[in-house]
RNA sequence: GGGCGACUAGCUCAGUUGGUUAGAGCGCUCCCCUCACACGGGAGAGGUCAAAGGUUCAAGUCCUUUGUCGCCCACCA
């Protein structure tokens, strides 16, 4: 039964294979009856607009290397995806394809583009889902949730309802942020900061009644048009008479007070200030403060309204300009002045907000922070990397009300009813037949919809069936883990904590892993909707998924952020090409040796050689000692690492393990000895084998599960298992662990790495056979050399390899020594006298300083005195140690100069 | 205006609690298409750990200052 196996691994056909699988089985649906701890997770719902971008793909891997490991250490594991409807990114992509139809959304009306937005749902908002299923995803997709349905929308309605009756939501006039893009007000967070230069135009303000101006600074000359009054501070000698008396607004010739307020700097600009009261947060409180009339000059898509005078209809940046050039005109300007500030930017739209006062929805923030922060201190939430911590309780401790109306169509729509005679409000779960004020029946809903970041905040309780205790909600909640990007700390896990907390009375998740961002080359930040990013999707059918997943582990250092490249991309496909071919060695040999008459099965047994303490009889061979502690150490710091989200210790430790130890060492090692005459130790070394090859693959597949699960299929081992998934994480056996043989295999390394490196310096054809000489003066190190002469013989191209019981004549041959041994190939093998010489005397004088650095050490009173025993002890040891092998080097010199 | 992080080999980055000779991948040099793999094998070169002070017997690692870069938070017109 010859097999065919491709001889270069391709991941496509594999990879579809198995995703299709691992969804038709249902593998890894979750059952509340399984035994053994639970671990469970919930994903950060991706925008239903959304497809997969780089930073899921980052995000997918740690959740799902994390799920899969936990799953097969015998964890009753749920891993719940789904999806947020994305009230404002989703209006956004709809309200755009309409318009490329020449459709106007609004004219639709509201019921009528809902719909269409659902349509749009159903076609195409399944498309992330479908990906994650492509990129095998290990969920549960029998409790996939969305945001929006009915079943979540109906917490979110009570949520809101209970934080109403408790006083924590409330609806107020106030100071708020406005998107004339977007046409909502926006949360403080949807709100980014960016220092740019601009101007502060001083504009003269004529006071009533005098020759006098009163000249104010400003950076936004337009939001004039709203002014009611000009501020001086009470103590400013520069003004004080002036305070009283009536100042004429420019352009609107109203007459508006002179105040005097604390709030004025009289350092900057002109000590005077204009008051906008209602585009202007100081503003908005100094209007309160002096019971100002608040002037809205704006339109909700930033032009000017018809408060506005002759500029009504101008956009707001054409109003500038136009009164600019006005006040110029009419010799009111002073003077302009360059002027760095921070102006505030909608973080979707990218356009310059305004602040606005209008009446909106709130949410009281502090005490729900409290809580919340109180069981980050206590570590009942452990969050990594930890300097994150400071972060939160930063902005936790400085929390504002939180705005939660959006003047948007998609979304959740605000449960509160306003009866048409008193404006009454009524809050409620389902619309209620009257008002709860009056009685009236005649009663409208609040036309707005609530942040979108509201219904996420409740994702790892609405997801598992709360308020109801439900079999899911009582065994999976609190979940065992968050995993997202630190830059939705606040937006999302803050106020997932906070409202968790107060509703369950139960911390959401035990920990939070806040992950890297991957960038661009450029150090670009590449993230949702920003169309900046390499797409994954495309990387993955190039480079094969597992590939991908793996060289995103690879790199994922907590705290650093990531750039991805081809480069790093290509050496982990490279990584998956060797383990493929890893297997297709063993798979090829083992068919022919199957030839002999021995069962696949009976080969494929794991009886691993490392029972016995190995020793230099032959019972235990070194090789599978050796292997078997590298493979329990690697295991040790597999296990580690990811328990502390170290994916990238983890990554490279079973990426050494399995190219560095197993393939670079253990199969060539044992490759003659497969094929040996002797049937019996054949079929042990092929039993070996395969124990430690299925243990690399268990080990492998957190990471590489489509190429695990392929080559795991094609093992003629365990008749009926159905997934390596289902399949055990490898254990350390106690009796793996041995120091002794790491030890003493290094020391054989180091003697066919030395041997090698003659024949390289020198030149040597990598072919040809050559005769070397080695003198061990440790019998220990003697007899487990020559135990091990073939594979020596072999792995370092010998045709002989010789223990003479004198010591070498260095003028022979070139030499290479240890401690523990030296090993000879003499000239008459074609090695280049010259070149040695001038090796020896370079090595002799790197040996002369680090001798010296160390016995100055040595004779410091302070650090024999200070330092813990075993490091003097050591540096003494290796002093020594030098100093015999620069004794040695010192003499082949002295041989070889005289012989030449 | 506060707070945080980074600076280690040509490039991209690791480096747990301070302790012999600071690691990896890619790139580079030399040899090899050996019957799993050239997406490979073997052997190498390459670093005064940003700078200056300090603590310590001992500093890439701890402290201070400086420089460069990046990020977050913040209602100064």
């Amino acid at each position: 039964m010859a097999r065919e196996i491709a001889k270069a691994y391709e991941p496509q056909q594999i990879e579809s294979h198995w995703a299709e699988f691992w969804v038709k089985e249902a593998l890894f649906r979750a059952d509340v009856n399984a035994p053994g701890p639970v671990f469970s997770i919930v994903i950060p719902p991706p925008n239903v607009t959304g497809s997969l971008h780089i930073g899921h793909m980052l995000d997918h891997t740690e959740i799902d290397i994390l799920t899969r490991w936990h799953r097969m250490r015998g964890f009753n594991t749920l891993y719940l995806p789904g999806m947020d409807h994305a009230a404002i990114s989703t209006q956004r992509v709809v309200v755009r394809q309409l318009a490329e139809k020449g459709i106007d959304y609004r004219k639709l009306g509201r019921e009528e583009f809902e719909k269409r937005v659902w349509q749009w749902k159903q076609e195409s908002g399944g498309k992330i889902t479908e990906q994650m299923r492509q990129i095998g995803e290990s969920c549960d997709w029998s409790r996939e949730k969305f945001t929006l349905s009915p079943e979540l929308s109906r917490v979110v309605r009570e949520v809101f309802v209970r934080l109403y009756e408790e006083g924590l939501i409330y609806r107020g006039h106030y100071m708020t942020t406005w998107c004339p893009v977007c046409r909502t007000v926006l949360s403080d967070l949807e709100v980014v900061h960016e220092e740019r230069q601009g101007h502060l135009w001083h504009i003269r303000f004529p006071v009533v009644g005098t020759k006098e101006f009163l000249v104010v600074a400003t950076t936004r000359p337009e939001t004039m048009l709203g002014d009611t009054a000009v501020a001086v501070h009470p103590a400013d000698e520069r003004y004080k008479h002036l305070v009283g008396k009536k100042a004429l607004l420019p352009l609107m010739n109203r007459k508006i007070p002179i105040i005097a307020d604390e709030m004025v700097d009289r350092e900057f600009g002109t000590g005077a200030v204009k008051i906008t009261p209602a585009h202007d947060p100081n503003d908005f409180e100094a209007g309160r403060r002096h019971k100002l009339p608040e002037i809205d000059v704006m339109t909700d898509d930033g032009h000017m309204n018809g408060a506005a005078g002759a500029y009504a209809g101008l956009d707001r940046f054409e109003a500038r300009k136009k009164i600019v050039e006005d006040l110029k005109a009419q010799g009111l300007l002073e003077k302009v002045s360059e002027h760095v500030h921070a102006i505030a930017i909608c973080e979707r739209s990218k356009t310059i907000v305004e602040p606005r006062a209008s009446t909106q929805w709130f949410c009281k923030m502090k005490t729900l922070a409290e809580p919340a922060i109180a069981a980050v201190e206590r570590g009942e939430i452990r969050m990594v990397p930890e300097n994150r911590r400071e972060e939160y309780f930063n902005w936790m401790r400085n929390i504002r009300d939180w705005t939660l109306s959006r003047q948007l169509w998609w979304g959740h729509r605000i449960p509160a009813w306003y009866c048409a005679e008193h404006k009454h409000v009524t809050v409620a779960r389902e619309a209620p037949a009257k008002c709860s004020t009056c009685g009236s029946g005649d009663l409208t809903q609040d036309p707005d919809v609530l942040d979108t970041w509201f219904s996420s905040g409740l994702w790892p309780f609405s997801t598992l069936g709360w308020p109801e205790k439900t079999a899911d909600y009582e065994k999976y909640y609190p979940t065992s883990l968050l995993i997202t990007g630190y830059d939705i700390l606040f937006f999302w896990v803050a106020r997932m904590i906070m409202l968790g907390i107060h509703f369950t009375g139960k911390v959401p998740f035990r920990a939070v892993y806040l992950h890297s961002l991957v960038r661009t080359a450029s150090g670009e930040k590449m993230s949702k909707s920003k169309g900046t990013g390499l797409d994954p999707v495309a990387l993955n059918q190039q480079y094969g998924t597992d590939a991908m997943r793996f060289c995103l582990a690879s790199m994922a250092a907590p705290g650093t952020d990531i750039v991805l490249t081809d480069d790093k991309l290509g050496s982990a496909r490279n990584f998956a090409n060797k383990i493929w071919n890893a297997a297709r060695f063993l798979f090829l040999n083992l068919d022919k040796f199957a030839h002999g008459g021995t069962t696949l099965e009976e080969l494929a047994a794991p009886e691993v050689r490392t029972k016995a303490p190995y020793g230099l009889n032959g019972t235990v061979p070194l090789i599978d000692a050796w292997l078997f502690a590298r493979l329990a150490g690697t295991i040790e710091t597999v296990n580690d690492a990811l328990s502390n989200y170290r994916f990238h210790e983890a990554a490279q430790s079973v990426y050494q393990f399995f190219w560095g130890d197993f393939c670079d060492w253990y199969i060539e090692w044992v490759k003659p000895e497969l094929q040996s005459v002797d049937r019996e130790r054949a079929i042990v070394a092929w039993k070996n084998l395969f124990a430690a090859f299925d243990a690399a693959l268990q080990l492998l597949h957190p990471f590489m599960p489509f190429l695990t699960e392929e080559l795991w299929h094609q093992s003629p081992q365990r008749p009926g298992a159905k997934s390596i998934a289902l399949d055990k994480f490898p254990e350390a056996q106690a009796n793996w662990k041995n120091a002794g043989a790491l030890e003493d295999f290094g020391l054989i390394q180091e003697v066919i790495t030395a041997l090698r490196n003659i024949r390289a310096e020198m030149k040597l054809d990598a072919k040809r056979k050559v005769a070397a000489d080695c003198v061990v003066q440790n019998p220990y190190a003697r007899d487990l050399i020559q135990a091990n002469l073939e594979p020596i013989r072999h792995l370092a191209t010998l045709s002989e390899f010789r223990f003479p019981s004198i010591s070498l004549n260095p003028s022979v041959g070139v030499m290479r020594s240890t401690p523990f041994f030296e090993l000879q190939i003499a000239f008459g093998e074609g090695v280049n006298k010259q070149a040695e010489i001038a090796r020896l005397k370079k090595e002799i004088e790197r040996l002369e300083k680090d001798i010296e650095l160390k016995r100055e050490r040595t004779q410091d009173q302070d650090f024999i005195n200070k330092a813990p025993k075993h490091v003097v002890e050591n540096l003494g040891i290796a002093m020594v140690e030098r100093q015999i092998e620069q004794k040695k080097l010192k003499d082949r010199l002295a041989q070889l100069e005289k012989g030449s």
